[in-house]
DNA sequence: CTCCATATAAAGAAGATCTGAATATAGACG
DNA sequence: CGTCTATATTCAGATCTTCTTTATATGGAG
């Protein structure tokens, strides 16, 4: 899964949202560092519809534009579990790596004397 | 940065490693999940020494075949350093949105009564 | 002698994302 | 009154990484 996707389907969790709605979710949760483009959002919600990961939820007009709203599935809803937990496993064994990595490099302060 | 190579600067993290090597120490840091693909990684070796994340090493002769070993650079070390804390913070968000889920959808457990 | 593990390379396809432009309207600002 | 901005979706084309497949080479196992 990639990071617009993974956005997506986090934006999606709570409630059901149209697709101008997650760009501006989705910025706010990631605090200003996930900007969806356009082209990127409609494609992805037209695949996880197929992949049924989300669901069209309703319609709305609202100054002669339509709002078409989308939910997650509980197919969606593991799926994101899912890649949580995978992106977990990743990032802990990273955090392993790179603090065996400081341990081996860092030797001066295996060496530190308190005077 | 793509899962591969996230899983090639993980991998080189706590030592310099030739390619095939790579493939193994991927495999098995993932727990068997992360089959690193040839072609993947030499191209991504090539595209993360260009980009100054990883330094060739040294190069070995073992029964006839080359093996030319890689090592993450500081900048590497950085790089990688930035990527877990972005893939926790994404995780971090999504746990909690999947938890306002169960919350929202879970009221079942709000009115449960000891009798 | 063939199969498998080791080790790298390169070409072509696939697939998600990015870029940029088009379309449409309401409200704000000057 | 005209322009700019925010809202809202769509589409075409380019880009980039990864995947697939194929090729090459050799030592050891069966």
């Amino acid at each position: 899964m990639r990071e617009p996707t993974f956005w997506i389907l986090t934006a999606l969790a709570t409630e059901p949202r149209h697709g101008y709605a997650l760009i501006q979710e989705a910025d706010r949760l990631s605090d200003g560092r996930v900007k969806l483009q356009a082209g990127t959002l409609y494609a992805a919600l037209d695949r996880l519809v197929d992949e049924g990961l989300v669901q069209p939820d309703r319609e709305e007009i609202v100054r002669g534009r339509a709002r078409r709203y989308y939910r997650l599935t509980d197919d969606g809803a593991t799926a994101l579990d899912a890649e949580v937990a995978r992106l977990q496993a990743g990032v802990n064994t990273a955090n392993a790596q790179l603090s065996a990595r400081r341990f081996g490099l860092g030797q001066a302060t295996a060496g530190l004397v308190i005077a």
